[in-house]
DNA sequence: TTAAGTGCAAAATCTTTGCAAATGT
DNA sequence: ACATTTGCAAAGATTTTGCACTTAA
C-alpha cells in the first residue's frame, strides 16, 4: 500500500480536453495497466466507490473521445479496451483481432492486418471485424 | 392477402421433437420467410399477439435446437437468423461471415470458407468469425 | 468564477424465474 | 392422460435521465 502520490497517466487526460479528476485517473491506470480488454464487470469492482453512472458516464465519455473502445462478445458480455490507433472525437478505427480465451475468457486486441481474400459480388465492404476464439499463450 | 391456409412449414418441428403450437408455426414462417437476420424488435413486433416471455423462451428454445443462432451486433443489437448448416442440440457450427448494411441495417449470413491466414504465434486458434460491414446489394 | 463532472433518485429497458392454467400429442 | 408449453406477475439486471451539488481549472 504505497503512500506515494500516483504520478503521470498514460492517458493524458488534458489532451483530450478533459478534467483531471479521481474516477478518470483509476480508469486510466486500469486501462494502461492492463494488457487485455477489461469486462465491464471488472471496471464495475474496481471502481466501488464511484456511482455507477459515473462509471457509464466516465466510460462513454472515453469512447466518445476515441480513447477506449466497447468490444461486446458472442455472449453479449461486454468488454472496454484501449484504442492503438489513430481513433478520435471523429470516429474509431480499428485494425485489429480481438481474441477471446475460451479458458480464460480474457480478450485481447491484436494488432495485425490480415490478407483477407472476401470476394463479395454485389457488396460493398468497408469495414472488417475478425473475432477469434481459441486458447491463449497463458492457457495454451 | 391471401386467405388460403399456408402450408408445410419450413422448418420442420417434428424433426426436433418440438410441439406444433402456433407461436412456433409464426417463427418458423418468419424465419424461412427471411434471407436476412431478423432484429429482435422485429420479432416482437410481429408476435405481439404472444407474451414477451414465451417469445424469449421459444427463441431459446430454438437456439438450443439448433435451428437458429443469436447474432449481437457492435451495438449491441440482438439478430436472430436461421443455421444453415449441421447445427443441433449439441452446439452450433457456423462457417459463414456476417454481413451488416451500414445503410438498411441487415445483417445477412453469407457461406464463405474464408481463406483468411492467421499466423497469431502462442495462439491455439479454435474457431473464427468475420462480421463485414458496408452496403449491400440493396443499398449500395 | 463557472463550466464540467458527480451522486442520488428514479425511470426505462430488457431478460429471467416461479407457478398455475392451458394445450398438443 | 400427461408432459410440455404458455401467460401472468414479479423479480433481476442493466443502462439512461433529470436535477441539484460539487469540483477542477
Amino acid at each position: 500500500m504505497s503512500t506515494f502520490k500516483r504520478q503521470s497517466m498514460n492517458i493524458e487526460l488534458r489532451k483530450y480536453k478533459l478534467k483531471h479528476t479521481p474516477i478518470r485517473e483509476e480508469l486510466s491506470r486500469l486501462f494502461s495497466e492492463s494488457p487485455n480488454a477489461i469486462p465491464l464487470t471488472e471496471i464495475h469492482n474496481h471502481l466501488k466507490n464511484y456511482d455507477r453512472v459515473t462509471i457509464y458516464r466516465s466510460l462513454s465519455t472515453f469512447t466518445n473521445k476515441g480513447i477506449i473502445h466497447k468490444i461486446i462478445n458472442d455472449n453479449g458480455s461486454v468488454f472496454y479496451a484501449l484504442c492503438k490507433h489513430e481513433c478520435g472525437e471523429h470516429g474509431h478505427t480499428h485494425d485489429h483481432i480481438h481474441f477471446e480465451c475460451n479458458s480464460c475468457n480474457s480478450i485481447e486486441c491484436i494488432d495485425h492486418h490480415a490478407s483477407l481474400n472476401i470476394n463479395l459480388k454485389g457488396y460493398l465492404v468497408e469495414d472488417t471485424q475478425i473475432s477469434v476464439r481459441g486458447l491463449c499463450p497463458n492457457c495454451s
